[in-house]
DNA sequence: TATATACAGTTTCCGATTAAACAATTGCTC
DNA sequence: GAGCAATTGTTTAATCGGAAACTGTATATA
């Protein structure tokens, strides 16, 4: 049994291409965890808080200042559910819609040119890879 | 050119993937970004704050509080480096060693399980799949 | 229907992170 | 070698994150 080191570690190796991936974007003045709730919404509106801690892996006192916030710049709304009251279904504004297609063009582009010197055939397996694994750890 | 669904996207998978992963290991006890730099150090000691806030990806502000806590615990300590005195050198103390020892086993079985599940092969795959996509991205 | 229990979000309090300014030391250039 | 720029790391002030307590609503049970 030998000792690993740290870069044979899952746990070290996500959190290094995380924090790379996420620093960049930042550069790029895209929010990772604003420009993911934005996305969620937009592909599913309405959805309620508890539904979208777990899409985006936040914990809900996290997403509820993260939501003020981002309620403050008008880009998302609070609806009470009526059938529910205990319940808050969330909605894209239209400033929101909008500033969600500049920065998707910005990630787009920026992941692109990542893709492009990773590989693409590499980086398409990268992520039907992690895209099974966070199946399988959740 | 359709629009890409949230899971197509690296940025969040990579999100995702390292969010459940640390979550679970902070479950465990272990702090994954104390544990990273507990194992660096025990890998190469000395390091200045400036390399180790490049192997960790922490900006420095954050990695000298960070070792401020540590330090606290005598989990670290600093050393002046004599010939740059601008330097400070970290190492790991005794009592470090001891934790770094039972966290490691923390982490070891906790990976083992989560790379078991997921298929050791891919587990392996997917290990270095990341390790040259943090090169090239870094 | 009254009471208890579970559920969905928010608030509070404290610890952690960040960007910007700062201090100390070294290296460069004239 | 005197003055100026670059480097290494810390501090400060403001923002953000997380665990635990709390509010309000719904559901189950008697």
């Amino acid at each position: 049994m030998v000792e690993r080191s740290l870069n044979e570690h899952l746990s070290h190796l996500l959190a290094q291409a995380n924090r790379h991936l996420s620093r960049q974007l930042t550069a790029e003045g895209v929010s990772l965890d604003q420009w993911r709730l934005m996305k969620v919404l937009s592909e599913s509106g309405g959805l309620p808080m508890g539904k979208l801690a777990e899409e985006l892996a936040l914990n809900l006192p996290t997403l509820t200042k993260l939501v003020d916030r981002m309620v403050q710049d008008a880009l998302v709304y609070r609806v009470p559910d009526p059938s529910d009251r205990r319940k808050v279904r969330m909605f894209l504004s239209d400033k929101g819609t909008s500033m969600l297609a500049s920065q998707n063009k910005r990630v787009e582009e920026h992941e692109a040119k990542v893709e492009d010197n990773y590989g693409n055939e590499d980086a398409q397996r990268l992520k039907s890879m992690l895209e099974s694994f966070i199946k399988q750890i959740v």
